[in-house]
DNA sequence: GGGTTAATTCACTAGTGAGTGAATGAACAA
DNA sequence: TTGTTCATTCACTCACTAGTGAATTAACCC
């Protein structure tokens, strides 16, 4: 017989899911040494061995929640890219592979909801720490990138790897900070653009990137 | 009569040094929470509550460790810009405004041994830290940052005012990233390009991001 | 309803955090 | 040489850290 999930597995999987998500906006705007478990704990309202119980410990925490919307993000982006070739046949251009790769994410972490404007800001931090923030940005998304510079291959033929990779790089680098939140384009701007406006973004960076790989790919050949 | 600077003095000098050396260093490797005073302490040689005795307190020589080179890079790259409108007069190009900004900074990360490059990284995180981090960077590279940013529209006096800020947005971000060196690039590109290679970036960025400026403020007019 | 299992809390350990105020000792100035 | 100044250390406080193992409570199943 099936089982019916019982109420024990539901408020365990309700209560894991709230540490999660307190955990994971606590983290994502403190960092991992700027919270305690207590913290998390006296936030989710429950007792802070209970986050014991549930992760092993403070770090597997923090990979776990890491983890539980890096494979979505990476399995989306995944298919768009997919679909995208498929679409294409063997003829991609820069800028439609920047935006099957760039507003498939922005459009998550615009519809997302909190959890995923959180989970955005962590991304960004983790990105830049050197630590092992590396190391967890190469297991989760190595694939999906790799894809995407695939594809950036194909429609620069003419253009050198390492140009490829540096252009990718200037990308992620954008869309990190984009992600990170930080509020700081608000003030520069006297309130003209605002952080949390991936719209903005979406509406601009594939055609701003698509362009610096062009030109930089196009420089050698003056 | 003119002090000539006494032994103490110059030992209070070196021993501060010394501290924001290494504060330096393992603040941008594990963050403003992941390292303690003993850490510090105990990397210099000296007793930890030395390091109260000369900053007060951890935040202040977080802050002390960010303003040191802060002010440097900050003057350096305000003069690189003000020596560019003076050699252009009313004419300024994109490119040439972001090769002000972008390559005098990079040449310093280049040339200014590891000092500089821990700076660098401290200053990715900094960029991309919610909490405090956007302030900090407000507080001391608002000017410059404005004075790139009237270069830009000078350049592109047709172009929407958010698009440059946002465009600036995409900039600082690619840098940031840049200087956070964490060694991604490098797995992910199989040792083609390196983390490290600043002068690759210099090669490459400003070019890339002007072509981004100039399609992205084009764009409405199709 | 009673034994079983799992979620949650409790009491505790062993260690670390930043910071303070008094003590030490060495350069300094007269 | 003697009293002063100041860099540095020492002894200590108080609060907090992650984590463990036992105790408690509540759902579950027959």
């Amino acid at each position: 017989m099936r089982r019916r999930s019982s109420a024990k597995a539901e408020q365990r999987a309700a209560t894991m899911d709230q540490i999660l998500d307190t955990a994971e906006y606590l983290f994502s705007r403190h960092g991992f040494y700027g919270v305690t478990l207590k913290d998390v704990a006296k936030s989710v309202g429950v007792h802070h061995t209970l986050i014991n119980y549930y992760f092993e410990d403070k770090k597997k925490l923090f990979e776990d929640v890491f983890a539980r919307r890096a494979v979505v993000t990476s399995q989306r982006r995944m298919k768009a890219l997919d679909d995208y070739a498929r679409e294409v046949g063997d003829s991609p251009t820069v800028e439609g592979a920047l935006r099957a790769f760039l507003d498939t994410d922005l459009d998550l972490y615009t519809e997302g909801g909190e959890g995923w404007r959180n989970y955005g800001a962590l991304g960004a931090q983790v990105a830049s720490t050197p630590e092992w923030g590396a190391q967890m940005m190469d297991e989760h998304f190595d694939p999906v990138v790799l894809r995407l510079i695939g594809l950036l291959k194909k429609a620069l033929p003419e253009c050198a790897e390492a140009d490829i990779f540096w252009g990718y790089h200037f990308v992620t680098g954008a869309l990190m900070l984009t992600l990170a939140k930080t509020g700081r384009i608000d003030k520069l701007s006297g309130g003209l653009c605002r952080s949390d406006d991936y719209a903005a973004v979406k509406e601009r960076m594939a055609t701003f990137m698509a362009a610096g790989f062009l030109s930089v790919c196009s420089r050698r050949k003056g």
